[in-house]
DNA sequence: AAGTTCATGTAACCAGTTACATGATTGT
DNA sequence: ACAATCATGTAACTGGTTACATGAACTT
């Protein structure tokens, strides 16, 4: 996951270590954080894998500057076309740079993934009612409220993300 | 995390590893996974620290049934009781449980949670005022839909979670 | 002069997963 | 007879975090 947040904040261009990291807080600071424990090896495994390329600066603070190669570039594009899945986030960290991918493959992507949390709406909701069955014959059906509520709590979440995907596949304003 | 996991689901009865697993996936599985690769060393641990005790049965199949000591259930409630945290959708788990804490200590780390949850939908609505300033000098905006639209993705995700909250702070019935 | 921010890096640790190994029991 | 499920466990690995160590430069 690292190496791909690297990557992707390298498309705009040169940057340092350091430059990375307030950039990964300042936007996708919500939901994924990385601290310099791995961010430091991340780029040194990068710059070895030849991903990147290191430039020392002179500016006497030390700093360094990674660039994209080629092979990161295409490494990164590879990455940002597979299908969105929802394994960790990993998902929002890839609609966050698709501005970066070809429109028919972004399109097509944000579709399937449309079409997967449909499906798992439509399993929640089919569980839903078998619990909400067995509830019903229970005298202290009262004692698994909180429990019940977490069911509930995965309905309204894929209910949210799929009022989002459906705004941003047709490109909506947001108010 | 696993060990309250476990800790948690014992509240119920004595149970196997294997029982365990198989309720956490029928129930919290949409949001709390667990391999056996780090179930039987948390019970081997939980064991070993005076939480749990191991009852083997001679039931053949080498099971072995789990149960709670004292210290167990308070260790567990004392963490049930904590202030509920974003870290890692702890506070999830913690409300899965919430049946079995004290409805006033409850009922504070509820509001206490959903208090939170405002200031965070206050900064990220903040936030997005600047941004939608910065991007509206922009000639070229359109580039960045997508990085605005996990920012997005984030008031829309606080907004789901604090109307979820509220219903079930006020106890409400889901329809 | 002191405190904050810029800047890089490592070693020890942590919370897990994956893949493997084993074998009894139950269902078809 | 064969497959699925029940049942436990370990070793190697993964993907990080935390705490520490260092020091320059800018701000007040």
């Amino acid at each position: 996951m690292i190496d791909y947040i690297c990557l992707g904040m390298l498309m705009q261009g040169k940057m340092s270590g350091y430059d990375i990291k307030k950039t990964v807080e300042q936007s996708v600071g919500l939901f994924f954080t990385i601290s310099y424990g791995s961010l430091y090896p991340a780029l040194k495994r990068l710059v070895e894998g030849g991903m990147l390329t290191e430039e020392e600066t002179n500016n006497s603070k030390n700093k360094k500057l990674y660039q994209l190669t080629e092979t990161g570039r295409g490494s990164f594009l590879q990455w940002l076309g597979e299908p969105l899945q929802s394994n960790r986030r990993e998902y929002l960290l890839k609609i966050f740079f698709y501005d970066c991918l070809d429109p028919a493959i972004r399109k097509n992507n944000l579709e399937n993934f449309l079409f997967e949390l449909n499906r798992n709406i439509a399993q929640i909701g089919a569980v839903q009612q078998i619990v909400s069955g067995q509830l019903a014959q229970l005298e202290n059906k009262d004692d698994y409220y909180y429990r019940v509520s977490v069911m509930h709590y995965g309905l309204r979440f894929y209910q949210m993300e799929k009022a989002w995907l459906e705004q941003i596949i047709e490109k909506r304003d947001y108010e």
